[in-house]
DNA sequence: TTGAAAGCGCTAACAT
DNA sequence: ATGTTAGCGCTTTCAA
């Protein structure tokens, strides 16, 4: 009923040759041995539906071919797409998530980089604002892995880097409320950004210098939050540094019996899937969150794969994803 | 520079004892031993930082501490959400989560059930509703490991188990549709529905036997794809078993240029965050998805804890979240 | 071309 | 009360 393990003792007896042999013909040095035993012992392996045990190996000091993972709130869209991105690829190569949620909690997210660490993770994909770089480099101590981040402030050479093209991201809403008629514009910033979150600002602030700039938490309710001020500084156009914050304007204005675009113009920012669901569907800048996480695990596999390659950096493009939720002004 | 691994034999010198004495000291065994080597060895344990390996325990046999956790997309809220749940309940419990994402793709499935497995982890939690008994069986082959399966069919007194009061939650539906005075209803059922699923559908089927049932795919898409008949049909209130669904409902309504109530009185189900958000708010049947993920990794626990008690099964309650998209009908 | 043997870091019988 | 020793399953020198 039960299959017991099948080890290499018992492949290499089957075969007739030592475990050493077993070991090398099955970890590809099958060059050097006779193509007769080569045979016998992938036979053997066959027969007995062998597999080498993944813990025992790593013990020797190979690669666990797992991933730590940190994202803050996987319930979040933008989150839950770049996850999946990333465990996509990396399933693809043979890697394992291993995903912790980190909550927005400092505490926590140390715990959770802990905890990977001590799994033997090959490596982390870090995609959590609040991680300080002390915790980060304790964390790495003990060996040497890598590390990308994503999603926050760039960790200038130390590590590979994927990033979207915030400053350009900004810009373009900013040129579309402009060349849609709107000057009296607001955007909603986070009480302390990030530094992809500042490249956005500083993108649209080139072309609206005088943006009335209200602060906020970046998320729903965040956002909701600060329709009130929108309504009384009478702000003809909004731009959203995230999806989640327009969200939030959405209900807001619906709850003060306001209508979007009319009363108020608003853009976003991620093109997370719900945009085209909300009413109206939502104007945004599109980052492409899948294809983060995609490259993300690629860079990971590949630094894995060579260790010393200098390190690259690779920045993906964003576009505008106009719909329905910015009004012409005439 | 790079602090060296900590092993188990250097604390032992360092507290002038055995590397046996160190272990059982450290493992809750203390009690059997002199008070002073017990302080001794704990001093050293904190003046080297050891930490006990992780990977060297299991080998020997301990536990892992990790839970491999299988959804079939975790973009989809719903399933993202009980994620956090399960992953929240199980690392402050010491355990980690590692996270597949199944893509509704039995292959996929497959390999990530096995990759999961070959990494040792200590139980399954799965939530993937193409996933095989056959698949499972193999899997849970050569260790008798424990698995939950969540949110499709029951593992019948093989496991143990969390559902919602699925039949109730139908129930619920069709009784509010008929008290705002529907009596043209449809609803939307999923090409092959899982167990879950089914039993929505009996609840509702209760007090409308007669309603028009219209398949398509459990998804956004899917409900935009269903719009067309809907209109065509003049149903008056549609019942769409996934929240997902609905907003499909809602965009496919939008293209129409038709709206909700007005045109179509549509209720939900599960009470995903952005119920509240799309436009009007979504009435629906509310799951509580958190505290599911939550009993799931909970339950997941106490079976390791005690792996031979009876099996339990909890069955968590639903609830009508009334907001604005059914109108009362006069 | 192949095998013997030494670990990897830990736990658990079995001695003392 | 504490130490000795035998593994766990594998990889990897080093000899043969």
């Amino acid at each position: 009923m039960c299959a017991k393990k099948v080890t290499i003792r018992e492949v290499a007896k089957r075969a007739g040759v030592s475990i050493a042999t077993v070991s090398q013909i099955l970890n590809g040095k099958a060059m050097n041995f006779n193509p007769l035993t080569v045979q016998k012992v992938q036979a053997a392996r066959d027969e007995l539906g062998y597999k080498a045990d993944h813990l025992a190996r790593q013990m020797v000091g190979k690669q666990s071919k797992t991933i730590g993972i940190l994202v803050p709130e996987i319930t979040n869209s933008f989150f839950s797409t770049l996850v999946k991105g990333i465990e996509e690829e990396l399933l693809f190569s043979g890697y394992i998530s291993m995903l912790c949620n980190g909550g927005f909690n400092g505490a926590k997210e140390e715990k959770a980089l802990l905890e990977l660490a001590k799994r033997g993770v090959d490596g982390f994909i870090i995609a959590s604002p609040s991680i300080s770089d002390e915790v980060l480099k304790e964390v790495l101590q003990v060996k040497k892995r890598p590390v990308i981040v994503l999603d926050q402030k760039t960790t200038a050479e130390r590590s590979d880097e994927v990033t979207t093209d915030d400053f350009n991201g900004g810009l373009l809403a900013a040129l579309y409320l402009k060349k849609m008629g709107h000057t009296k514009v607001a955007v909603i910033v986070p009480d302390l950004a990030t530094e992809n979150i500042s490249c956005r600002l500083q993108g649209f602030l080139t072309e609206f210098p005088q943006a009335l700039q209200i602060k906020t938490k970046l998320s729903k309710s965040g956002g909701q939050a600060v329709v009130a001020e929108l309504l009384e500084q009478n702000i003809e156009a909004v731009f959203a540094l995230s999806d989640e914050l327009a969200f939030g304007i959405y209900l807001g204005m619906r709850q003060n019996g306001k209508s979007i675009p009319n009363d108020l113009s608003v853009i976003g920012y991620d093109d997370v899937e719900m945009c085209r669901y909300v009413t109206p569907a939502l104007t945004t800048v599109a980052q492409p969150i899948y294809e983060l996480g995609k490259q993300a695990a690629d860079l990971m596999i590949k630094r894995l794969a060579t260790p010393t390659s200098p390190y690259v950096k690779r920045v993906l493009p964003v576009k505008l994803e106009i719909r329905g939720s910015v009004k012409v002004k005439n």
